[in-house]
RNA sequence: GGGGCUGUAGUAGAGUCGGUUACAACGCCGGCCUGUCACGCCGGAGGUCGCGGGUUCAAGUCCCGUCAGCCCCGCCA
């Protein structure tokens, strides 16, 4: 059957656009059926496009040509329909709909294009497995939430572009074919034709380009850029993804936090209505360690670590009178009114801190005859009331104990209390806690390399006071770096960048990376720092850990038009694939057989 | 590299202790219906129980392997 010809229609509104304001006006609306309900003599017909839905009303009594061509109609046709807006008969108003005061006498229709029967259905109820909304992506992308999601993603980047540029930045594209370089994340490398056996590498991110653009004296400069990095994925990490991209010239880091404060404030204002109290909350990474065990803490509710080590140092209870001895760490976290759950709960609570290396979790109910506990029994009259009181414990409480390494203590309890956090539903998804985390430490020691790396990236600036800590325990020295977390999440990262070529060849001296590797790895950066370099400082925001926040997401695959899946393929295009040994001969690349 | 969850008509599910022809819903197809709106009523079609092997008289169900999707650890300057 062939399908009626646009010719010159125009559309002249969005489905979701006509009201009441429009009763009376000849209108032209196209979209697709969202669904027909044929009554036998009248027709109506849901029609939907990104705005909305309307109701077409087919009449045989105002135009039997239309009401004919209705019944041929079929869901997800795509149609075109030209009639009078009109007001609904009285009772049958939807108030539901935003159009739903009104609907459209249909005097002519045109059929522009036919569809098969979707996979799915295209709506808010039908709930559809992952694999399935990937392989038909673009059908999933029709359904209400994914175009909430990428709209509500446009709103966010036009309003970055907005507020930048009134803050003097300027949008720079830099380079997607660039140089691999030593550390970080695993590089996407891209073969060179022209320089058979030479690599480039797409972007982990645009680090050295924006130096080098303040070198160059863009003074401020932005890009929303695509970044990759070859590493395995998680529900809020994908290969590729996009950072809000920022540099500063002339700055410190107090510079950059305002100026980003403002940034943030304008996107959730604009996106979801929100006004953000300004300024934001702040917490070191020694503090955040402290109190929450982690560097991302979710600030919305307390559960904040105690530490005991020193007051069980002397206990009976050998496991924690021995980590205190070598140097370790006992917290515990007070879970109030927790003291009713169940044995199996407390099982599960001790296999979550084994996956981060906890050897167990000890756990104490406080009850009117005091702990009702495994490990009470080790513990004196006075230690008790001094745990009691460290712990602010009440009749009804949970105490939860974990005794490790510093690093497995903290980084333990500190999911925990994530976990229970969100568990006990003290996360609200409509509370928004802001807090940049500063004064991270500048290297951390990697036992497996041993060596240095950097926390950060290699160009982060010590902070001042702490730069001849380089030469006398580089591992005591922070940098002047900062994260902003939001409800757990890091959403953004940055610090003000080392603009003396000395200090920086110090610190890759301390990451172990030799003068002539540095020369050949990062030269251009060490003479552009030579030409006359402006203190510089800036941060990278990732676009889709907000947009998630913003659209209250629980996968990273909603924010994104076309992501790929755990294993980094794309269900729609079949990406990465296998390519022509032709291909493969220019490029001067063979394939080895997989060892086994 | 490792741990876990899931896989049954187009979709999302039920399927008991291994036992007759694998269920009902939504969708789809046909018919009826002039005020519905996740329309309604009647009828119908639709299955490689992810795939391979094994145990058994008999496997959607039990065992082994494998594939895919998802969640997590490692990894992610």
């Amino acid at each position: 059957m062939q399908n009626d010809k646009l010719g010159n229609w125009k559309r002249t509104h969005r489905c979701g656009e006509p009201t009441a304001v429009l009763i009376g006006q000849e209108i032209c609306v196209m979209g697709w059926v969202q669904r027909r309900r044929d009554h036998g003599g009248l027709i109506f017909i849901d029609l939907r496009d990104r705005e909305g839905i309307v109701q077409l009303a087919l009449d045989p009594d105002r135009d039997v040509t239309s009401h004919r061509k209705a019944e041929q109609v079929r869901t997800e046709y795509v149609i075109a329909a030209r009639g009078r807006v009109s007001a609904r008969p009285q009772g049958t108003v939807n108030p539901r709909m935003k159009t739903g005061e009104v609907e459209i006498e249909v005097t002519e229709l045109r059929i522009l294009n036919r569809s098969e029967t979707p996979p799915f259905m295209i709506d808010e109820y039908t709930e559809v497995a992952e694999n399935i909304r990937l392989k038909y992506r673009y059908l999933d992308l029709r359904r209400p939430a994914l175009q909430r999601n990428l709209m509500m993603r446009h709103l966010v980047a036009r309003t970055v572009r907005t507020y930048l540029d009134g803050q003097g930045f300027i949008e720079v594209e830099t380079p997607v074919l660039t140089k691999s370089t030593p550390e970080g994340a695993r590089d996407y490398l891209v073969p060179s034709r022209v320089n058979v056996g030479n690599f480039y590498a797409l972007p982990q991110s645009p680090q050295l380009f924006k130096q080098l653009l303040m070198v160059s004296g863009f003074d401020r400069y932005f890009q929303i850029v695509k970044c990759f990095r070859d590493e395995d994925l998680r529900a809020d990490r994908q290969p590729e993804f996009t950072q809000i991209d920022c540099e500063m010239s002339f700055v410190n880091r107090d510079d950059v936090i305002a100026t980003m404060e403002g940034l943030i404030a304008a996107i959730f204002k604009e996106a979801i209505g929100l006004e953000v109290q300004l300024p934001m909350e702040r917490l070191t990474y020694a503090e955040a360690l402290r109190r929450f065990g982690v560097d991302n803490p979710d600030l919305r509710f307390a559960l904040e670590l105690v530490d005991l080590t020193a007051l069980v140092a002397d206990s009976q209870f050998k496991v924690f009178a021995e980590v205190a001895a070598a140097g370790g760490l006992v917290k515990a976290i007070n879970v109030k009114g927790g003291a009713d759950f169940s044995r199996k709960d407390l099982d599960g609570f001790t296999d979550f801190v084994k996956i981060y290396g906890a050897k167990g979790l000890a756990w104490v109910k406080v009850t009117e005859e005091g702990w009702q506990s495994p490990i009470a029994k080790f513990f004196t009259a006075a230690e008790l009331i001094r745990l009691n009181q460290e712990l602010s414990s009440e009749v009804g409480d949970l105490l939860l104990f974990v005794a490790d390494t510093a690093g497995i203590t903290n980084e333990a309890l500190g999911r925990l209390r994530g976990h229970l956090g969100q568990r006990l539903g003290l996360a609200s998804k409509d509370d928004y806690r802001f807090v940049w985390v500063t004064d991270f430490p500048l290297l951390e020691w990697d036992a497996e390399a041993k060596r240095h790396v950097a926390v950060h990236h290699p160009f982060t600036s010590p902070l001042e006071e702490d730069i001849p800590l380089l030469d006398s325990d580089p591992g005591k020295a922070r940098a002047q770096a900062y994260d902003l977390v939001l409800n757990g999440s890091e959403v953004g990262g940055g610090s003000v960048r080392i603009h003396d070529p000395s200090v920086q060849s110090r610190l890759f001296e301390l990451l172990g990376i030799g003068e002539e590797e540095a020369q050949l790895k990062f030269g251009f950066l060490l003479d552009a720092l030579s030409y006359g370099a402006p203190p510089h400082g800036g941060i990278a925001f990732g676009l889709d850990r907000l947009m998630m926040i913003l659209t209250a997401a629980d996968s990273i695959r909603d924010v994104i038009a076309f992501p790929k899946t755990q294993k980094a393929t794309c269900m729609l295009s079949d990406a990465p694939n296998a390519v022509d040994e032709k291909q493969l001969q220019e490029l001067g690349i063979r394939l080895r057989k997989k060892q086994e």
